[in-house]
RNA sequence: GCGGGUGUAGCUCAGUGGCUAGAGCAUCACGUUGCCAACGUGAAUGUCGUCGGUUCGAAUCCGAUCACCCGCUCCA
């Protein structure tokens, strides 16, 4: 199974198009076409009703510590410029860059130290990614520039301690990490991952704005207005679906990395004393709903995160990634990301961006030694009024790309297999093998042939399935062929009107996966399909 | 952003040395057809990714640009 033979099928049976394609497209936007649609709504719904609206807050569910309340939310996209300068989202996304033009390399800006050092008559800046090696590296690269040996070390007068490289101002005598002449690193760039707009007619930047790159924001700026509005305890979660904008340098892999796209997010509140154990009740909770909905052990894996990469608030994050077809062999990507965040983000939009550096964490100060980006000033935190404990509450966030599963879903579903033709001889089959729930179309009806009244009755089945699932009804070409149409498109069910039909109302009804039939009465049908949707 | 590759019908792809554009599949119509990619007959489909240049003449040569794929880079 190659990803062409997904993205082609994707394109002739309407999952996917190029954003304004006959432009000549857009790279990192992706339109969803009449079958792409539907699968993705379903995979929403899938979760909206799994995660909030079915959501069973009476009974204490496997692995959780207790009951636990869910609500749901929509925020706008635009939001207050403060909130991303809170989120630390603003100074992380926004990045001045520098290319080397000799190795083609590009280096953030910020991250690169250097050193003055002179030899031979010359000097230079010679410069290293920041880090515990940034000497060694330093070192290496002075003797290779002067073409100095290991032994004539001392041949090296540095002058200066390690500076970073935004202190200095032309890159004429700067060695780059990685070249070997100097003065090949290009003046920093301006990158900025976030979308940026202008609220009200005046495009100053003072109505600058941007478009938010996560859904999780809105959630946590609307904490308090939830709590009060539901009257709810802790522990809450609080879901949300919606588009995010990324400004990604590299999009690619199809729809994978889109700079326009949508998420599934939860966030749940609790208290820190019971966190560690809602963390991993998230995390095991969330790998099983993609296998529930059909995803296979061999390509979803669970990766923790080691302790080396989490920030230090938080106690742990987890990815659930999935085998794409486009990875490397044993290389995941990844769907979902559970992290516990700890306190950090309502901290942040209470007293201002806090330093990650920090532990604890305190506020990050500007250069003139008042807070760098003021928080709101608003009482975030949470009195349990049965103990009349108060607290910040502990955050656990499983965020899942909405775009992501519904292309995971497709490769998972797609399968080639061989089953025989009417002479017997066997013949490649496309199958989209989706999850019943997930599949775009529920089910298709046939008059098995155009005549004897078959078509009229055939209708009748249609338009009374209509009313409750999305079904498709097709009279043209031989019906073997109609079944590998919709054997193509992941239409778990055919059901085929024939002559027996005529007689005593039944017809039957073909399964996508095993092709066996059963034959059913015309009044059960809704109720067949419906259990063996929901089975 | 850099390097390499690709771009021709809905899909998969031919194509020539510069002159009027091709196949298979798919699509549509009619007839036949009684359960897993049927058959017959007929039909429609492209400013050859886009823009520009060279030329009497460009899908073909040149330049730019856009998109996709691979490798770097990046990836809260």
């Amino acid at each position: 199974m190659t990803m062409d033979s997904i993205v082609s099928l994707c394109k002739r049976r309407g999952f996917l198009f190029q954003s304004s394609e006959i432009y000549g497209g857009l790279q990192g936007f992706w339109d969803y076409g009449p079958l792409g649609v539907e699968l993705k709504r379903n995979v929403k719904e899938a979760w909206w009703s799994d995660m909030v609206s079915a959501h069973d807050d009476m009974s204490t569910l496997a692995g959780a510590p207790s009951p636990y309340a869910m609500e749901g939310l929509d925020c706008t996209i635009i939001m207050h410029p403060q909130v991303w300068k809170c989120s630390g989202h603003y100074d992380l996304f926004h990045d001045f860059m520098v290319d080397c033009r000799e190795t083609k390399k590009r280096y953030r800006h910020d991250q690169l130290n250097g050193r003055w050092v002179e030899a031979k008559g010359k000097k230079v800046f010679v410069t290293a990614p920041a880090g515990d090696d940034e000497q060694e590296h330093m070192t290496k690269r002075a003797l290779k520039f002067f073409n100095l040996r290991n032994k004539n070390i001392d041949d090296l007068k540095w002058d200066g301690d390690s500076t970073c490289l935004t202190e200095i101002e032309s890159f004429d005598e700067v060695l780059g990490p990685d070249a070997k002449e100097a003065g090949t690193l290009t003046a920093p760039r301006e990158f900025n991952l976030m979308f940026k707009t202008y609220v009200g007619a005046l495009s100053g930047e003072e109505g600058a704005a941007f478009l938010r790159p996560e859904t999780a924001q809105g959630i946590f700026v609307n904490f308090k207005n939830v709590l009060d509005s539901t009257r709810h305890r802790l522990p809450l979660g609080i879901a949300q679906i919606g588009k995010s904008f990324r400004n990604e340098i590299t999009p690619r892999n199809f729809t994978f990395r889109s700079r326009e796209f949508e998420q599934m997010e939860i966030e749940f509140f609790c208290n820190p004393a019971e966190s560690q154990d809602w963390y991993k009740f998230w995390r095991d909770r969330r790998l099983k709903w993609y296998h529930d909905m059909g995803i296979s052990d061999k390509n979803l894996i669970m990766r923790e995160h080691h302790k080396e990469e989490l920030a230090h608030y938080s106690i742990g994050t987890a990815d659930i990634e999935y085998a794409f077809p486009f990875m490397a062999e044993g290389e995941y990507g990844e769907l979902e990301g559970v992290a516990h965040r700890g306190d950090f983000d309502l901290r942040s939009h209470m007293e201002g961006k806090l330093d990650e550096k920090t532990n604890p964490l305190t506020l990050q100060l500007g250069d003139d030694g008042k807070p760098k980006w003021k928080g709101s000033g608003k009482d975030l935190s949470y009195r349990d009024d049965l103990t009349n404990e108060k607290y910040i509450p502990h955050v656990i966030e499983p965020s899942a790309g909405a775009d992501r599963a519904t292309l995971a879903f497709l490769c998972e579903a797609y399968t080639e297999d061989e089953q025989p033709d009417d002479k017997g001889k066997m013949q490649t089959r496309t199958v989209m093998k989706l999850h019943p729930r997930l599949a775009p179309i529920k089910a298709a009806i046939f008059p098995l042939v155009k005549k004897d009244g078959m078509p009229e009755v055939a209708k009748e089945v249609y338009l009374d399935l209509k009313k409750h699932f999305k079904v498709f009804y097709d009279a043209k070409g031989a019906v073997g062929r109609r079944y590998r149409r919709q054997d193509e498109a992941g239409t778990p069910y055919c059901i085929t009107v024939d002559g027996q039909t005529l007689d005593d109302k039944t017809v039957t009804i073909r399964d996508r996966d095993s092709l066996e039939q059963v034959r059913v009465k015309i009044d059960e049908c809704e109720q067949v399909i419906r259990e063996r949707i929901n089975g």
